[in-house]
DNA sequence: TTGACATATCGTTACATTCCGATATACTTG
DNA sequence: CAAGTATATCGGAATGTAACGATATGTCAA
């Protein structure tokens, strides 16, 4: 068997946990989603809002939204006859700025 | 249309550059590999030990290791018989201390 | 060269996800 | 109440992904 070259030791998150953190990150991976996740960063819109951004039918949106939540990463709202969702998962500003990091946050 | 309340403006990522982001991120979301990357972070592993803390056959350690490669995620160096990936992609250090930091470092 | 080991690839099967049209619920206004 | 709008849910078709056994390649050591 090879070499284990130990530097900084400390335990490793359990497969269990880790198999949670990979259904987030999931959730996370799709550009809809991702676009969606980013404009709630910045501002609040409604349902038809990013359905419109993202160019797709609402009720996809509300399918894609309704999937962040459940995973815990965002929250619903109602307001009247619309629908506000809200970022509830902290780290996905840090998660969203490599992201802008890596590929850009549109060209200026 | 529901009101647009822009606050912190500035423009979106490209749907396209999201859809990239989205595959790095799916690529990430699977817990050997997310294990895999954990143990990359702290120390120098061969194949057959990121195989073996996954309690998987290495053949599958394999595969994972091939895919994050592909992503860039990971880049591979032969030492002899042995096979060692290392991190390439800066920013999973930062991923990867958000998931320690929601879903545990592992019980001390 | 032979045998043992480490890693990689191939082909198949089972399962999950995405997308879409159709339909349903909820709220507002006339 | 009826009509219009916003959002949500359902069922199926197409596609993608994971896991596995079998097999292949590459390396070392005797």
């Amino acid at each position: 068997m090879a070499t284990k070259t130990r530097t900084t030791a400390g335990k490793l998150t359990s497969l269990e946990a880790l198999g949670q953190a990979a259904e987030c990150l999931r959730t996370l991976a799709h550009p809809h989603r991702l676009r969606m996740i980013q404009m709630l960063l910045r501002g609040k819109y409604a349902v038809g809002d990013l359905a419109e951004a993202c160019d797709i039918p609402s009720h996809m949106a509300s399918e894609h939204l309704r999937l962040m939540q459940r995973c815990g990463l965002l929250t619903a709202g109602k307001d009247g006859r619309f629908v506000y969702y809200a970022i509830e998962e902290p780290h996905l500003q840090a998660i969203m700025s490599c992201i802008e990091d890596r590929f850009g946050k549109g060209t200026e």
